[in-house]
DNA sequence: TGCATGCGTCTTTAGACAGCATGTC
DNA sequence: CTAAAGACGCATGCA
């Protein structure tokens, strides 16, 4: 099937054939002929880089209005947005927390590109361009079994399709167990398929040979341990490396094959790094922490990449971007590994770092990105080969096997199409692992997609604003709202009942909620006006409950300041908290005791008395902020990464602005929380 | 006495969404 | 219910 087949004007057309795009993928194929172009459900469960942005642009560019693309990350809406404003005749509004555009503005687009949250929170303001949709495309729907976030993806949804029962739904979903069951929710045909446009072979290296799943394999020279031992890896090797009492206790190898000095994971993933670079291919290498991301970095800058691959000076050009963004410590690092040609990328990054890393990826400025899994998921950055050295990582139950769908897209990100002849996924391993690795990532299905609305702060949250949109005034009309849910769909909507009805309790006591009596047993449920606020302004019922109080608190103290403000927005489910070193937490209770004239807690009181110190930490960091202090100072003091200060400032200054509003509402005026707003 | 080495213990651990009105160059 | 690596600190050993 062609392109120019389809019912896409010439210049749409054109513009494909501009880039090369002529003829469909398979996958593609499938969803026309599920209906995509003609206003038909569909939920493509399909593999990273099948063309799934394709399937998303037929189903907007053929729909019979405004369209609308919801997706979980505002990097990724800002990628999206570039190339739907790309094609010819289409007008293309994006809508994040960090990208400002008014309703108005998106009442005029032919394709709005939002986060999910963004979705909701118009939803909740009344934005009345969401009723005049005719198309939705929901990218990674999978995130619907995501602990937080999932639950707004799929309310959103139900939102949406309830309030418009003509909306053409188009989900995207990566490989799953049960795509099934979404299509179910969503009565849309489903287009199943693992075709990519290049062939990816994954395998399990153990020491310096990977067998891959096609039955290929390959072996590469790895530096064994640090010390001298540089003939190959050729079988009998006399051990002598000091005590061998090794023989004694391990009865299952009976062969010679199983050496005693096996080679560690970092230099099994030195050696696939280089070994690709040299073929002239780049690399991404998935570790468990951003610390073993940035050691990695740095031993992998001892290679040589750079010249291996003959872009010093495109290297050293990206270094000197890096060191422009500021002089921390994680700069300087991250400069010092681009002039090799390696870097790192996690979390602790500001974006402009982050973007540099990128871009200069993409630009093959970069020989290989040792990464945590923000890479995983995030932006387009496709190498030749990805290592994925830990599998393992540290969770709420220690050490944790790290979900086989998540190993997947990580895998995912190998093989750039047109570029390389085939991608190629190295899960690094040891004799004792390797079995139960080849099992878990490489034959294994990745796991099902569960619902988590029932959970009972995800559940507070959305009762809260079916209440205050007043889309339902009763416990009926609110499982009414929630009928179109996936969870509902999965476990029928009955099995909310009692949990709903715990929610609406807690948020009667709360006094987010008030029960009007209207007749002899029945009672309307409306929002109080602290509760609509709370929900206006996107905060947990939980956050505006806290907020609420603190302010009273806060009017009530003799000397109120910045850090009064701080305290009480930080001490709040919606700010992430700050890890408190023990070394630390001796001069935070110090702190504490000396601005308790500052503070609305009373220190003796608090029965959660470690997240407290936490939010007073993360409090004290937002004041030397507002005070003057520099990004390089606080990194170090407080040992956070840059781009953790960066994320906690922004979320100050959006719950502060919920705070002044709360305050508003309720009618209490804590002048500290508008200056400590006005000084961010 | 000074420095290297070794061993036991302590510390730390992924990611990232959201509001809003008004003024200014 | 299932960890692992690096930093740190102390003791020992050798020159």
């Amino acid at each position: 099937m062609r392109v120019r087949e389809l019912p896409l004007s010439s210049s749409v057309v054109d513009h494909f054939a501009d880039r090369g795009v002529r003829e469909l993928y398979p996958p593609q194929r499938a969803a026309v002929e599920a209906g995509v172009c003609g206003g038909a459900d569909v939920v493509a469960a399909v593999p990273t880089a099948s063309g799934k942005t394709f399937v998303a642009q037929l189903a907007l560019l053929t729909a019979d209005g405004p369209g609308l693309y919801v997706c979980p990350l505002r990097a990724l809406a800002r990628e999206k947005y570039e190339t739907f404003a790309a094609l010819p005749g289409v007008d293309v509004g994006i809508s994040t927390g960090d990208f400002d555009a008014t309703g108005e503005e998106l009442a005029g687009n032919d394709v709005v590109v939002a986060t999910s949250e963004k979705v909701d929170s118009a939803i909740r303001n009344g934005a009345s361009w969401v009723d005049e949709l005719a198309c939705v495309v929901v990218d990674e729907v999978h995130l619907l079994g995501a602990k937080r976030r999932g639950p707004t993806l799929e309310v959103t949804l139900a939102t949406l399709r309830r309030r418009n029962p003509d909306l053409q739904t188009v989900a995207l979903s990566a490989t799953v167990d049960n795509p099934d069951a979404i299509a179910d929710w969503l009565d849309a045909a489903l287009v199943e398929s693992d075709w990519r446009p290049v062939e990816l072979r994954t395998g399990v290296a153990v020491g310096g040979d990977v067998a891959f799943d096609d039955g290929t394999s390959l072996s590469v020279d790895v530096a064994s341990g640090g010390e001298t031992d540089p003939d190959g890896d050729d079988g009998g090797g006399a051990d002598r490396g000091g005590d061998t009492d090794a023989e004694v206790d391990t009865d299952t190898r009976g062969g010679t094959d199983a050496e005693d000095d096996e080679p560690d994971a970092t230099e099994v993933t030195a050696a696939l790094v280089a070994d690709a670079v040299a073929d002239g291919g780049q690399c991404l290498a998935f570790v468990r922490s951003r610390r073993e991301a940035v050691d990695l970095a740095e031993r992998l800058a001892d290679e040589g990449l750079a010249e291996t691959l003959g872009i010093e000076d495109a290297a050293d050009a990206a270094a000197d971007e890096a060191t422009d963004v500021d002089g921390t410590l994680t700069g300087r690092q991250l400069a010092d590994c681009l002039r090799a040609g390696v870097a790192f990328h996690h979390a602790g990054l500001r974006s402009g770092h982050r973007s540099v890393v990128e871009s200069a990826f993409r630009d093959r400025d970069v020989a290989c990105i040792c990464a945590t899994p923000t890479l995983a998921a995030g932006v387009n950055v496709p190498a030749r080969r990805v290592v994925v050295r830990d599998q393992r990582r540290y969770g709420e139950a220690g050490m944790e096997w790290i979900p086989t769908l998540e190993v997947h897209q990580m895998c995912g990100r190998a093989g750039r199409p047109g570029l390389d002849p085939h991608g190629e996924a190295v899960l690094v391993a040891d004799a004792d692992t390797r079995a139960a690795v080849r099992e878990r990532y490489v034959e294994g299905e990745p796991e099902a997609v569960e619902s988590q609305l029932a959970d009972p702060g995800a559940l507070r949250t959305h009762v809260l604003a079916a209440i205050a949109t007043g889309f339902a005034a009763t416990e009926t009309e609110i499982l009414d709202v929630f009928e179109g849910t996936f969870y509902a769909r999965e476990t029928g909507a009955g099995g909310l009942a009692d949990a709903v009805a715990v929610a609406v309790d807690d948020l009667v006591a709360a006094g987010m909620v008030a029960r009007e009596t209207g007749g002899v047993e029945d009672y309307r449920l409306v929002a109080t006006a602290v509760g609509e606020t709370t929900s206006k302004q996107y905060v947990r019922p939980e956050t505006g409950e806290r907020i609420v109080a603190g302010l009273r608190a806060a009017a009530g103290l003799s000397d109120a300041t910045t850090l009064t403000a701080f305290e009480v927005i930080c001490d709040t489910p919606d700010m992430q908290d700050t890890y408190l070193g023990n070394a630390e937490r001796a001069d935070i209770y110090r702190f504490a005791r000396t601005n308790s004239a500052h503070l609305t807690t009373d220190m003796t009181e608090p029965d959660d008395f470690e997240g407290w110190l936490e939010s007073v930490k993360t409090a004290r960091i937002l004041d030397e902020w507002i005070g003057g202090a520099t990004v390089e100072e606080l990194v170090e003091r407080y040992r956070i990464g840059p781009g953790d200060l960066d994320s906690r400032v922004e979320r100050a200054e959006w719950l502060l602005s919920a705070a002044e509003a709360l305050g508003e509402t309720i009618g209490v005026r804590v002048p500290a929380v508008s200056r400590a707003r006005s000084r961010l």
